[in-house]
DNA sequence: TTGTAAGCGTTATCAT
DNA sequence: ATGATAACGCTTACAA
C-alpha cells in the first residue's frame, strides 16, 4: 500500500508537499497540485489515519457510552449526538455497557488511552462513589442521573420538575389512584428516585395520600417487565385509575399488560410515559408523556465535550446543563387539551 | 502525560520490557513485572492507542455503517453486531449515513484510509452499478439486498421466500384482498423490489389476482408514512383485507393509520410486518412478522469480516450467507395458531 | 513555494 | 529474561 513517500517520489517532490495538497494548504501552486493529484489517483493512495492521529494526538473520534442501543431512547440518543458530532469532524465510537458499572468504568479507561479525544459515558451503573474515576485530565461529559456535582460536565434532564408537572397532567384528567411503575427506589440519585420525588411532590400538591401500595416495582426497565407489572397490578386487584411510568419503553410494556388483562386505556385507567421515543406518538392508544428535548441535550453534550477537547487555555469549570421539557398530551390519557 | 519511556526509566528497565508487562507476554520474571507495575501506577502511565496502531497496522475497530441508528431495525442490528464484535477485541464505529449513497461510499473510503480495520456496510443508496467501489483490497461485508455477486461478503435476508412465506399466511387466515405496501418497485435489487416479487408469488399461487391498486407506496420507511399510507388506502375506499407491510416500522404505522380511520385489526383487516422488532410483540395489537434471526446474520456478518481482516494467506472467495427466517403469527392476523 | 530533519509512542526483530 | 535498534507514516518546525 502506497505510503506518502511514494506519491511524492512518484510526483517528484517532497513528502511534504504531498501533505499540504492533501490538507488544502494554500501555499502550493496549481501545477504542483496536479502533479501530486495525479500521482496520489496512479497509486490509489490512501492516507494513513493511524500515523496521521499519532502526530496530531487527536484521533476525530468520541465515545459513547451507552448501556444498549437497541432501546428507542439510548437508539434515538446515539442518532442525536452522531448527527451534533458530524459537523464538527468527529465520529462516534458507541460501547454498549449493558447498565454495568465495570463496563462503564472500561469506556472510561479506554478513552483516557486516548483511544477517543472524550467521552459521553450514560452512568447508570456507576455511582456517586464512583466520582473518584471522574477526572478532569481527559474530556468527559456525564450524561444522566446517577452523578452530580462531580468534578466533570454534566448534561441532565429536569427529572423531578418534569415528573411533577407529568403525575399533575394525570391529576388534571381526573386520575386520584396514579401508579408509579419504576425501579427501586433508595438513597441513591437515580432515575427511578429523583421521578419518584416528583411523583410524591405532585400528589402532596394536591392533598392526595401517598398510599406504597400504589408504587410498583421493576427488575428492569424493559417492556417486558412493564407488561408483568401492569398484569400484576391487575391480578392483585389493586385500585388506581392512572399509571406514571419511568420511561416511554416501560410505558409500551404497561400498555401492552393492561390490555392483557382486559383495562381499556384511556377509559378506565390513563398512562403516562417518560422521554418521547419516536415511537410513542403511534401506539394504539398514543402515549402521552413527557419530552426532553433530545436534541438539545445531545447537541449540548457535545459541544461542551468540543470546548474540552479543544481548550488551548485553562480547564474551564465543570458545567451542568438541564434540558427544557414539555408535557405532551395523547390518547393513553384522554388526547390533546 | 507519561509514556513508555517515562516508565522504563522509573523502573530501571528498558521500554521494550514495559511493553511486554503490558501485553502480557511470558517472559517477564515475577520481580521485573512488579517493578514495571508500580512505575506505571506511579505515574498513571496510559498506553496511547493511537501508536500503537500505526505500530501494529491494526486499529482494533470496526465500521458499521446504517441509514440511522434510531430505528428499531437498526438499532438492533447495531446492537448484535456491537455484541459479536466485542468477544474478538473490535469495538464498533457507527456511521449514519441517511440512507445516501454518497454517504456510504463515503464510509467506504475511511473505512479504506485505515481508519477501520474493515466496514460493516449497509447497502440502502448505492446500489449495482456502484459494485465497482467495492475492492477485495479492503475487508468489508455487504449488509442487505441492493448488491449481490460483487466481489464482496455479503449476508443477506431470505427476502423473496420469507414475504412469500407472510403472504401466505395472511391468505391461510383468510385474507383475500392483500395489500402490499412498500417503496416504488423498479429494475433494482431492494428491499421493496424483492418483498414484492415474494407477495407476488403468494399471490399466484393461491391463484389470486393481482390488483395493481392493492400496491400502496411511501416515500419513505418509517411509522409516519406507514400511518398516512392505511389512512389514504381507507379514504380512498380501497376494498382490502390484508396488508402486508415491508418493515415492522411500516407496520406499525400502518397499525396507526388503520385506527384512525376506525378498521379494526384483525376483525376487519389483518396486518403483517417484517423483521421482528423488538415492539412488535408488545403492540396492541402485537405485531405478526417474519423473525429474520438478526443476531445470526450479526454473527455471520461480524465473522466474515474477521475472516478477512485476520487472514493470513490468499483472499477467501467472496461469500454468501442468506438467513432462515420464521413466520411469528401473532394478534394482528388473528394469533398463533 | 518547496524541502529537510526530527519525532509522535509503540512494538518486532535480533542480540545478548 | 532483558535490551538496543529500527521502523510504522505522518506533520510541525524551520530552513532554503
Amino acid at each position: 500500500m502506497a505510503t506518502m513517500q511514494d506519491v511524492a517520489r512518484a510526483a517528484g517532490v517532497s513528502a511534504m508537499t504531498v501533505s499540504n495538497v492533501i490538507n488544502g494548504h494554500p501555499k502550493v501552486s496549481e501545477a504542483t497540485r496536479e502533479k501530486v493529484l495525479q500521482a496520489m489517483a496512479r497509486l490509489d493512495y490512501r492516507v494513513n489515519v493511524s500515523a496521521r492521529n499519532l502526530r496530531k494526538g487527536r484521533t476525530g473520534t468520541i465515545g459513547l457510552a451507552v448501556p444498549e442501543v437497541d432501546s428507542p431512547y439510548y437508539g434515538r440518543l446515539a442518532a442525536a449526538i452522531i448527527a451534533a458530532a458530524a459537523p464538527r469532524g468527529l465520529r462516534v465510537a458507541i460501547e454498549q455497557t449493558y447498565a454495568l458499572r465495570d463496563s462503564e468504568l472500561e469506556a472510561l479507561a479506554l478513552s483516557r488511552n486516548r483511544l477517543y479525544d472524550g467521552l459521553i459515558l450514560s452512568t447508570v451503573g456507576m455511582g456517586p462513589q464512583d466520582t473518584e474515576w471522574l477526572t478532569m485530565d481527559h474530556p468527559v461529559v456525564i450524561l444522566g442521573e446517577r452523578i452530580f456535582g462531580g468534578p466533570v460536565d454534566h448534561v441532565a434532564m429536569p427529572n423531578v420538575e418534569a415528573s411533577r408537572a407529568a403525575t399533575l397532567h394525570l391529576l388534571e384528567r381526573g386520575c386520584r389512584r396514579v401508579a408509579f411503575v419504576s425501579g427501586t427506589v433508595g438513597e441513591e440519585v437515580d432515575v427511578s428516585s429523583l421521578r419518584h420525588t416528583g411523583y410524591r411532590q405532585a400528589l402532596e400538591e394536591a392533598g392526595l395520600p401517598q398510599d406504597p401500595e400504589l408504587h410498583r416495582r421493576l427488575t428492569a426497565f424493559s417492556m417486558a417487565e412493564g407488561a408483568r407489572c401492569a398484569r400484576d397490578m391487575v391480578e392483585s386487584g389493586l385500585d388506581f385509575d392512572g399509571v406514571f411510568c419511568v420511561t416511554d419503553t416501560v410505558a409500551m410494556g404497561v400498555l401492552r399488560g393492561l390490555a392483557d388483562a382486559g383495562v381499556r386505556v384511556p377509559e378506565q385507567v390513563k398512562v403516562m410515559g417518560f422521554d418521547d421515543v419516536p415511537e410513542s406518538g403511534f401506539l394504539v392508544p398514543s402515549l402521552s408523556t413527557v419530552d426532553p428535548d433530545h436534541d438539545t441535550m445531545a447537541e449540548r453534550a457535545v459541544s461542551l465535550l468540543v470546548r474540552r477537547i479543544e481548550r488551548t487555555g485553562a480547564r474551564p469549570e465543570p458545567e451542568e446543563f438541564v434540558s427544557r421539557f414539555t408535557v405532551v398530551a395523547r390518547e393513553s390519557t384522554g388526547g390533546p387539551a
